[in-house]
DNA sequence: AACTATTTATAAGA
DNA sequence: TTCTTATAAATAGTT
């Protein structure tokens, strides 16, 4: 027996794009499970929560979320936002009158609503003029009953995220905690992104992260810092 | 020397949460960073897009994305929204008049600024009526120049994220392709979460993840299927 | 933050 | 794909 070895087992690898398409797919398919695996580990162990969304090269999606994807993005984005969205900057200047102009409509639509489902579910002109006196206020004479409930809906969701805004602006007010950022650029690598909308890089990279040398071998380009290292706390939660 | 063994090295744990805070800490820190440099180096095998999230337990944030985190939640809502979004349901009926109604708004109010920038710095209040014409218009009556112009920004954001939409919509005419969601719930374990929204609990699991077992013990309440595992496509990309 | 002794993940091969 | 095997990597418990 020359070896005596069935297989020369794991090997290590180099860590750039693999070539070989279908090795390719396999590997895509291991690591993407294990990352899952990891990321709920992490959830159970710890109380962490996470959401992980991973999109294959040809576009197909696989996410994770605990306790479910779409609250940790929110929950990401009102702290992301604030400081790059105008519609929230607008909003944010009179966020408590619009909070209780919201309120007075949605009763209002919802009056509306209740009257009219006792009749013949349609709503006058007149009475759909006054409703829209207000920017969020679409223009409500075309809609059907349906669109109409559906609008209430959305206006609930914007109130929503609006009183959300407010929470987070208020507890920013006690303790300003600057958000922590690891960003990957394709600038090292063949990355051919086909919807990128808006590639904005004023990422701020924690210095714990940038100090652990086991970890920078493998994210892309992290030397397009602009000297923003020292700007989160470094210790952990 | 009775064992010649310096430790006993690492040992098996139960996957449930730690009970000592600061060795949760520590573990947290430690798996953290695996798991970044696990997503990271998927991107980097794989071509993957990928969006990380992780919210400690004390709502600390860390994040990472490639390209960028924004523009794969982007991607991810795109195609999550459309099924549940009721403003995207309103806007959609009319999607292109909005369309060139916001590049007409956007033409009108970049003229007035142009105008008013060789001026006095001050919209007159007809010029500011002229402009409130659609839902989308605040009532500009109150606005300075720097909330003109941010409001203005916001108007490109919409606009883009409304044409954004309906290149979505066009794509899906010609392949549907249903998403692919794992979702942890906070049924088996005590998850005291404390900003959780609306726990909506319509998942779909691809049927391939639920076959893998490896996968399963410490993944959430995975019970809760619903017989949903034969939705999506059963292979990977 | 370092150090092992182990467990776990996974590259190759079947 | 799925299973096996040998090896690389991650990490629990210690210092």
């Amino acid at each position: 027996m020359s070896s005596g070895k069935k297989t020369r087992g794991r090997q290590k690898i180099e860590m750039k794009k693999m070539s070989n398409e279908s090795s390719l797919q396999v590997t895509f398919s291991k690591r993407r499970s294990g990352l899952f695996k990891k990321a709920s580990e992490l959830c159970s162990l710890c109380g962490a929560y996470v959401a992980l969304i991973i999109f294959s090269p040809s576009e197909k999606v696989f996410s994770f979320g605990h306790p479910n994807v779409e609250t940790v993005i929110d929950h990401y984005l009102s702290q992301v936002l604030p400081q790059n969205d105008d519609i929230m900057k607008i909003i944010g200047d009179d966020r408590n009158t619009v909070v209780s102009e919201l309120n007075a409509v949605l009763t209002r639509i919802k009056d509306e609503l209740d009257i009219e489902k006792n009749r013949g579910n349609e709503l006058s002109q007149p009475q759909k003029k006054n409703l829209a006196q207000f920017w969020w206020n679409c223009p409500i004479d075309g809609m059907d009953m349906v669109q109409l409930e559906s609008f209430k809906k959305a206006l609930e969701d914007l109130k929503k995220l609006v009183a959300q805004h407010a929470d987070r602006v208020e507890m920013q007010g006690t303790s300003t905690q600057p958000l922590q950022v690891f960003e990957g650029n394709g600038s090292s690598s063949n990355m051919p992104l086909k919807h990128q909308p808006d590639p904005q890089q004023d990422s701020i990279f924690p210095a714990e992260f940038i100090q652990n040398p086991m970890l920078q071998p493998h994210l892309f380009g992290f030397n397009n810092m602009g000297g923003e290292g020292g700007h989160g706390p470094h210790g952990l939660s």
